[in-house]
Formats: C-alpha cells, sequence, structure tokens
DNA sequence: CAGTGGTCTAGACCACGCT
DNA sequence: GCGTGGTCTAGACCACTGG
C-alpha cells in the first residue's frame, strides 16, 4: 500500500520547492510561504519544513532572518580579474587594480586599510622564506562595494623590506607600476592558490557571510628579480558575490 | 542569576567542539562522543546537540553517518596546476595534463570519457557564440583519483569544428600538443573564470560530496587564431580535494 | 500587536554497521 | 542484537520585524 517513495519527508518537500526554484516559478526576492502553512500543505509537522528549509538555505538557494520571513535568494557576481600584474597598469593610475576593476563594472570600491608588524602564521613564513622569529609588515584591508563589505585582503611583507616605505603607510596608498616596484622591488613572477571552503565563524561575521555561502581563500606568492619571494597576499572572497577570472595568452 | 550568554545552547556546544578541533584535542579521523553523550554532558535535549553537530558538519568539520558514529574530517587537497596550456607539455606525451598532474603528487589517476552530440546550454552557447539551433559535440569525463570520482569535467566543441575528427572518439585520447592543435585548431588564448558554490543535489551524488563541502565550477574557455572560441571547459571540483593553482610570469 | 522564524524539549521509531 | 545516527511529532516559549 505504501508509495515506497524512498525519499524522507523533509526531503520530498525540499525537491519541491527547489524544483519551483529552478523552474522559475519563485523567482529571486519572492517569498516562501511561511513554515506552518508549508507544513499543513505537505501534511507534516513544522520541525520537518524545518528541515527541508535548513538543506535549500545550506545549497544557497534561500535567505531567511527571525520576523521577516524567507526569501529566494539572489546572486550577482562581480568578476574579479587575477591575471594581470600590478605592473600592466591599464588606468591613469591612483587607485589599484582591484578598485579600477569594480569601478569598470559600475560599482563604487572603497577600501580600509590598517597596518600591522607581527610574526608570520606558519602559512605566511612558509612562503616568504622566513623563520618564526623574524617578522612581517602585514597590511589589513577591508574591501566595500557599494558599503558592503566585500572581501577581506591581507599582504604580508618581509619586514628587512617594508621598513621605512610606503608600505608602512596606514591608507590607501598606490602608485603606477606597484608599490613594491617603486622601492625596488619589482615583482616578476605570481603563484597563486585556490582553496574553497566554507567561511570560519570570524569570517562570517567580518563579511556578513550568510548561511550557505561557501568562500575561497586566495593566496597570491610575489617574487622578484632574485627569485625569491617578496609578498604573500591572502583574499577570503565570499563565493556569493565573485567570479574569479584568469586570462591566459600563449607566448 | 542567569549567566546571560547570549548565545543559544546549540551554540555553546558547537563552539566547546569547534574549539576542541582547533586545539588540536580531537584530530583528524577522531571519533565524537555519541549525540546522547553529549547531550547528557551539557545538560541539553539531544535535538539540540544535533544542531550543534549539524552546523559543523556545514562548517566541513565533521564527517557523520548512521551506524558508523561522527568523525572528524581530513583535509589532504590535491594541486590542480591550471596555468599551462595544453602546447605546454612537460611530459613525454600520452596522458594530458591533468592526469601528469596528478601522477606527479604519487596518485593515481583514471578518466571514463563519454561523447554525445547535443544542443548547447545557454551558457555554453553564449561562450562559444553559437545559436540554439547550432549543434556541440560534448565530451564528459569522469576524473578519478585512486578510484574515488574526483572531477566532473566536461567539454564542449563546436560541430563544425570536431565533426569526423579525435574528439568523436569515446576513449582517453590524448597528443602531443592537444587535440585540437592536432585537427588544426591551435588555442592561442584562455579565459578561465572561477565561480564558488554549494554542489546541486546531483553534483553531490556523482561526485560522493560529503555534506558542508563547496564546489568550484571551473568554466575554460580556449580561443584560436583568429580569436573565434573554440572549446568551452566546464569543471566542478570539489573545495575539500582541491587546491588550485596559477603561476603567472611577467613578460 | 500579530505573525514570523529561532530555540528547545521529551519521546518515539527506524535504518544501518558492527561484532 | 546493540549502539549509532536519521527521521518525525506535538507542543511550548522566545525574539524580531512589520504594520
Amino acid at each position: 500500500m505504501g508509495t515506497a517513495d524512498p525519499r524522507a519527508l523533509w526531503e520530498r518537500v525540499a525537491d519541491d520547492l527547489r524544483a519551483e526554484i529552478n523552474r522559475g516559478d519563485l523567482k529571486a526576492g519572492d517569498p516562501i510561504s511561511p513554515e506552518q502553512e508549508l507544513a499543513d500543505r505537505h501534511g507534516v509537522s513544522r520541525q520537518t519544513v524545518r528541515q527541508a528549509l535548513q538543506q535549500l538555505t545550506n545549497e544557497g538557494l534561500l535567505l531567511s532572518g527571525r520576523g521577516r520571513g524567507r526569501t529566494v535568494r539572489s546572486q550577482t557576481r562581480l568578476h574579479w580579474q587575477l591575471s594581470h600584474f600590478e605592473t600592466q597598469e591599464r588606468h591613469s593610475a591612483e587607485a589599484d587594480a582591484w578598485s579600477n576593476g569594480v569601478a569598470d563594472q559600475g560599482r563604487n570600491p572603497h577600501q580600509d586599510v590598517t597596518v600591522e608588524i607581527n610574526v608570520p602564521t606558519p602559512k605566511v613564513a612558509e612562503r616568504l622564506g622566513l623563520n618564526q622569529d623574524d617578522l612581517v609588515v602585514v597590511r589589513r584591508r577591508v574591501r566595500y562595494v557599494d558599503d558592503q563589505a566585500f572581501q577581506l585582503a591581507d599582504s604580508y611583507f618581509p619586514e628587512s623590506i617594508a621598513r621605512g616605505t610606503l608600505l608602512m603607510q596606514p591608507r590607501d596608498v598606490s602608485v603606477p607600476g606597484g608599490i613594491l616596484a617603486s622601492i625596488g622591488y619589482p615583482q616578476i613572477k605570481i603563484v597563486d592558490e585556490i582553496e574553497i571552503r566554507m567561511p570560519t565563524k570570524e569570517e562570517s561575521s567580518k563579511l556578513g557571510i550568510a548561511a550557505g555561502t561557501p568562500v575561497a581563500e586566495h593566496v597570491r606568492t610575489g617574487y622578484g628579480e632574485d627569485g625569491k619571494p617578496l609578498r604573500v597576499m591572502i583574499t577570503i572572497v565570499p563565493g556569493d558575490r565573485h567570479v574569479l577570472v584568469y586570462e591566459l595568452e600563449a607566448q
């Protein structure tokens, strides 16, 4: 007699709603029926409905909030062009590559910068070829687009290179050709490592990341003319707001 | 006389366990106490503990399974070098760039290939500059490492280019310099777009992706000497198994 | 203030993996 | 068979948002 549907009750509810979203019956921004109503309609308890909604939220399809109800999540992503060196400035000057890229897409960028001197984490020390008792200058940037926090971008420089230079200025400095080049250390090679993972609690709160949103941890190591590492930049990139872009040309 | 801890009960349980993991008291592979035991220890109900464990699972910290108990998740990632063109073969020949990269890291790669002719999805049509009534040849590959499914990599070619060539062979073909070059269409430029998101239900089941694991959708478009697109490759990359790597050299 | 989602409990039964 | 996690219910109260 049973219908022999192997899916759990909550999974059927989730599948129903997911199908409505994929089909376009529910569009970005549309409100979802209240939990109690969904429970009545499917003949299940409210907790079961909540499990279904939880699942869809984890898939990045829904947003929720106390008192506000649930809505279908929208995603428009900003393109982040990563294959241009700082030395290949396409713009007049002034702003850095990131700001220019954002402005090109009709959005309004700005960044907050703080500078500190610290001991390197193992991850940074390894990439800069430093010991634990060496020091690094850390430039921590929070990058905003249209006044929403968009990225955490922390740059690490060996203290021996950064001491007494522009790099110690706790503000948004930029010079044509790149800061490192301007102080005598041009970068000739870059290695990017991209890791995909869920955000830590701290990252979630700093960036206002919704549940069900993964991040990319983008680690860029820059090397100088003598082949030694000059800089490590670690950027935390919320997945729902970005597309990372690389353009590669045959030589 | 409340303790005035603003955190919910489940959040305290989660924070406790997360701290144990970060501190190293619980290492990869270690079992977590059973739900009932955690409930008793913290003086909360089993459902509350389950909510905490659910959260940590979504953060990618735990694995679970019926009857098996829960364990701390480990993560060793394979490096995937993406900045080398097919024309820049470093290896004797035979295998493709991906297989070589995997073998270099002491692992054992293989791939299953199927070929079909189909109408392009809008995403593919846009990048190949095709209309909806044009046809594409699709090479679908499931890539395995040590017999575990690792990536879904689908390549799309305009039917006009692929017809009657090696590209129609439903097996793991590879030639020095790349297949496209061997049939008269060398790629001179590549554009990669990387999107970070949660997997669809289908991707999760095909790749055996655990809850709380994001994916990268890597879209590589290859252009020929006349500047026209030749190929789109869409790869679904489980985040817990990969690090994407790009090396960029100054010109 | 009404309605929403968020938290929490107590208890039940089921499905799976192991020994 | 026993212990584990997975599913599900019914009911309660709280916290926030909006009219």
